[in-house]
RNA sequence: UGGGGUGUAGCCAAGCGGUAAGGCAGCGGACUCUGACUCCGUCAUCGGGGGUUCGAAUCCCUCCACCCCAGCCA
């Protein structure tokens, strides 16, 4: 066995290959080359981890270069997002920045080359024409009536294009109108991977098909020997991750924007409160073939979860309050208890939590008829307040409805810091003192979709109806531990037993915090329930 | 129907002729002032069928399935 191909993707074993036979004198350089017509996507964050670490890895250099030969599609603003998300995600480029734009001059003595060599000519067919010419999957096309044409005629038709003779064209959003022809993506990919002394130009399977049109250009140019090598593009469940359809959703307000935090989009994520980190172990995770492959949001989850367990401090936030009164305890009284901020980690330090005769619990840990395997708050039973001492329900007082109202509790002043004497009490519930709640909103996100591989099969046209109506919900009756307040965006909680939350820049306000839930804490209780 | 790809567990993915890594999910258990974390254990004979070989997921033949391609998009 090949032991340096060990464990690697087949993409790092042609690199290494291409270094021990010392192709390109050893030289390794990547580009990462987003078109600036939208936002970056988890998919795009493969591409991204792929090129910057296969450069890094192998002590070359990775490219950013902003494919923008489409002037009726970009725009400067997408590539601020792109740059911000790069930069964001932990890549740098440092002042390997290009544009395929700068390349047009070059291109068009490329093109003229070409015709020189009689491997090119004008054509005058209409695109209907074309069409029709080209032929199909199984017939080949038929030759253009205008191929023969003269090199010299070329030449001038050609120029007279260019000058803007047939048509101006549209302005481009960084050439301006300097130019009334544009190459397409096929004349300008290769012969820029080349003019930038790319060594891997590295893309995602369905480009496989350009490849000998790539080598070709190449070739009858004699540029330096790009080489392009292909891998399967990133399919995530429940998600779209085409940029047609997330400009979709943006467009019908299905979202509240391309960073609304149900989009897989990286702006969307870091909103949500996805380290980068845990993208970049992701990308790693799923690693890199050809085959097509759809990718549990399950490994997604747990590479946030893994990051966020370690780095987040701890916190409680009572998401539907349910009003508990201490009966037993004094009223007017405060205890100040002291927890941990993380319980693995004792260097994070402690903070000060208040206990008062009113306190909140969530609805969820409170069950009139409870069943065998539920160890939390019911008639007669008895819970530990994390953190705080053991309470027992001694009484439930009703709304007229016949909804549960409040719940009067009697409390074992024993049990601070210490096991209750001659019983054992499993449960342990959250809560937050009534008088030092801080009212906080919180949104709830699930799924985008209902449909595992929506927009494919039997989704293809329909696949905006199947958008999970439930991926957002919003409570705004929540309270927390007075600590939140302290909260700054970016900075990611554990609201214990809930999940990961972590501030919303946008719609937090001085007196109400909102928080994004980021990702849910694993529950094997809502397995057992079910 | 033509061309280009891919088929290893529910989802990814190593494997490169010498007797199936790892991760996620699942299941069982331990621990626990988060039903979290952590920790144990469990979970495949490689799309089907032939063949070559002492030996095949790996080589050959054949069949099947799925994906991509008919934009002057990328």
């Amino acid at each position: 066995m090949n032991t340096e191909a060990a464990g690697k993707d087949f993409i790092r074993q042609i690199v290494a290959a291409d270094i021990k036979a010392n192709k390109s004198d050893g030289q390794v350089v990547t580009r990462f080359p987003p078109e600036p017509n939208g936002f970056l996507h988890i998919g795009h964050a493969k591409a991204i981890c792929l090129n910057f670490n296969v450069a890094h890895e192998f002590g070359g250099r990775c490219h950013l270069r902003f494919d923008d030969t489409n002037p009726v599609k970009e725009e400067t603003l997408y590539a601020d997002a792109i740059r911000r998300d790069i930069e964001w995600l932990g890549f740098s480029w440092g002042n390997n920045e290009f544009y395929t734009s700068d390349y047009f001059d070059d291109l068009y003595r490329m093109a003229v080359k070409l015709i020189e060599k009689g491997l090119a000519y004008v054509d005058d067919l209409n695109g209907e024409q074309i069409r029709e010419m080209r032929g199909t999957l199984t017939e080949p096309g038929q030759n253009s009536p205008y191929r023969e044409r003269s090199m010299a005629e070329n030449l001038d038709l050609f120029e007279r294009m260019r000058t803007g003779e047939f048509g101006n064209g549209e302005p481009h959003h960084r050439s301006g109108d300097k130019w009334c022809i544009y190459p397409m993506y096929d004349f300008a990919h290769g012969q820029s991977d080349a003019l930038e002394g790319i060594t891997h130009s590295l893309c995602t399977l369905e480009f496989a098909d350009h490849r000998p049109l790539y080598e070709w250009f190449i070739e009858k140019l004699e540029l330096f020997p790009s080489r392009q090598y292909e891998y399967s593009r990133l399919n995530l469940g429940y998600t779209v991750l085409s940029k047609r359809k997330l400009q979709e959703l943006v467009t019908r307000e299905l979202v509240s924007a391309w960073d609304d935090p149900r989009m897989p989009t990286l702006a969307g994520m870091r909103r949500r409160g996805f380290p980068p980190r845990a993208i970049r172990t992701f990308c790693s995770r799923v690693g890199i073939s050809k085959s097509d492959s759809w990718i549990d949001m399950s490994v997604l989850e747990d590479c946030v979860r893994q990051e966020l367990n370690e780095s987040a401090p701890r916190a409680m936030c009572v998401l539907r309050p349910l009003k508990v009164t201490i009966t037993d305890y004094p009223e007017g009284k405060e205890e100040t208890f002291s927890a941990p901020n993380h319980p693995q980690q004792p260097e994070m330090g402690e903070r000060s939590i208040p206990f008062t005769r009113e306190i909140y619990i969530d609805q969820d840990d409170f069950m009139l008829d409870p069943p065998k395997k539920f160890f939390r708050l019911g008639p007669g039973r008895e819970v530990r307040l994390r953190n705080g001492y053991v309470i027992k329900c001694e009484e439930v007082i009703y709304h007229a409805d016949g909804s549960v109202k409040e719940l009067l509790c009697s409390h074992d002043s024993a049990t601070l810091g210490a096991a209750p004497e001659g019983r054992k009490v499993k449960g342990v519930i959250h809560w937050v003192s009534a008088a030092h709640a801080v009212p906080v909103k919180v949104h709830l996100y699930d799924r985008l979709f209902e449909v595992e591989t929506p927009g494919t099969g039997a989704s293809a046209d329909t696949w905006l109806d199947d958008l999970n109506p439930d991926s957002r919900i919003t409570l705004d009756q929540c309270v927390a531990e007075p600590g939140i307040r302290e909260a700054r965006p970016a900075q990611a909680y554990q609201f214990e037993r809930c999940g990961y939350f972590c501030l919303d820049a946008q719609q937090s306000t001085e007196e109400v915090p909102v928080f994004n839930r980021t990702v849910t804490l694993r529950d094997s209780w809502a397995k057992v329930n079910k």
